[in-house]
DNA sequence: CATTGTGAAGCGTTTCACAGCC
DNA sequence: GGCTGTGAAACGCTTCACAATG
């Protein structure tokens, strides 16, 4: 491991590079070698300026007169997001959701393998879902620790979730991925991110009651495109 | 139906609207029936002033001295979302996703019930899942038509997306939640949000990284909050 | 000469600070 | 006295526009 970041990045960048680097992984199984702000945005759904400036984040990676080199961008890329390594991540929760997350095989191959898997209902320990075992939830610091896991998934029901989180602060994860409907209250320094369907349900029936009414365009969260 | 929404609320506050009301269903369930900015702000994880900022979109619903009714800004905030009636939503893709979702119980609750799931694969067409039966992907304009579906779900891969939210397209559907890692491409006046897994892992990858470089507090979405 | 990289302008969002009101 | 509602300041992000350059 050469360097460590040393650029303080946009949030709102960070939150694009993720996009960027599907595609550019898309290009390169094409065979596509270089390209160019223009067609990137285009096939981001954004701004060529805006991909220009997210990029010149990272470092003066492109050519002019010629754009980016693909593979080179990739791994600068992967490179700024931490993905030169795994990040083993433990899922609190294995019931519907948990057990779709963990069967799901996505995490894994995109270089978060599920470490553990872990309830507090005794009935469902020791059930294999996706190659991984079901344990006690008590056993939480003891997977975080022997598998040095920083990235905790709570799949747990609302009420549960605050507990889920408190206990996985404990064992020593820092990141938290929430699927649970509630705001989680965690210490400084811990990141959150939530995932939350009925409210991105909630602020789409908001955009189709407004179409109702009223018949003009809408926003849809920047991320839509023009075919 | 008295009133359509008048005022433009910024896409910001759009998407707190909803974790405010949950909130505040959670505290008329606990039976308080006043809410101060304040207190409201902290169960948010936010700011006072951005609460109240917010609410004054809505309208003046708050009483000076006291704080906010609890039973009428949730009726205030249902109405602003359109969440007075039900929003039936149509799932592309009966695979693991789309069990998932389906069999989750949670859409019908919150008002959003499943008209149909469908899907291109003949052998999984029949099957019932949470109560609804597994059509082929072209039924979807006879489903969309008849239960008057405006919100899609496409929970296909990422390679059959593009296609997915093109026959929803066709078939009436205007707003689409994406849980395909791709970047859908639909027409002017169509929303898209997505939910996508890989892409919050990674940026909490980001983070993670930046937190074994230098030890610095990190930003979290807006989402976490101090105990 | 096509395309990057970037100051500077523009815009939407957040936060402050306090007048207004119950 | 306590809390809302809101102008105005501060901030961060987006977009423009163009000089720099392979």
């Amino acid at each position: 491991m050469p360097d460590r970041p040393r650029r303080r990045i946009p949030e709102a960048t960070v939150s694009r590079l993720p996009v960027y680097l599907r595609i550019l992984n898309e290009l390169a199984a094409e065979g596509v070698d270089h390209v160019s702000s223009d067609r990137l945005a285009e096939l981001a759904g954004v701004n060529a300026a805006k991909v220009r400036k997210d990029l010149s984040y990272l470092g003066s990676y492109g050519t002019r007169g010629v754009g980016y080199e693909v593979s080179y961008l990739v791994y600068q890329v992967q490179r700024e997001l931490g993905l030169n390594h795994e990040w083993p991540v433990v899922i609190v929760g294995a019931g519907n959701l948990g057990q779709a997350l963990s069967g799901y095989g996505g995490f894994g191959q995109r270089g978060f393998p599920v470490a553990g898997i872990v309830d507090v209902d005794t009935s469902k320990i020791g059930s294999v879902i996706g190659g991984v075992r079901v344990r006690h939830i008590d056993d939480l610091p003891q997977i975080v620790a022997s598998r040095q896991v920083s990235i905790g998934v709570v799949a747990v029901p609302g009420a549960s979730a605050q507990d889920a989180a408190e206990r996985l602060v404990r064992a020593g994860v820092t990141s938290i991925l929430n699927f649970a409907p509630v705001v989680l209250s965690v210490p400084r320094g811990i990141t959150v991110r939530k995932v939350d369907l009925a409210l991105e349900l909630q602020i789409l029936s908001y955009y189709e009651q407004r179409r109702a009414g009223t018949l003009h365009a809408v926003p849809g969260q920047g991320k839509s495109a023009s075919a």
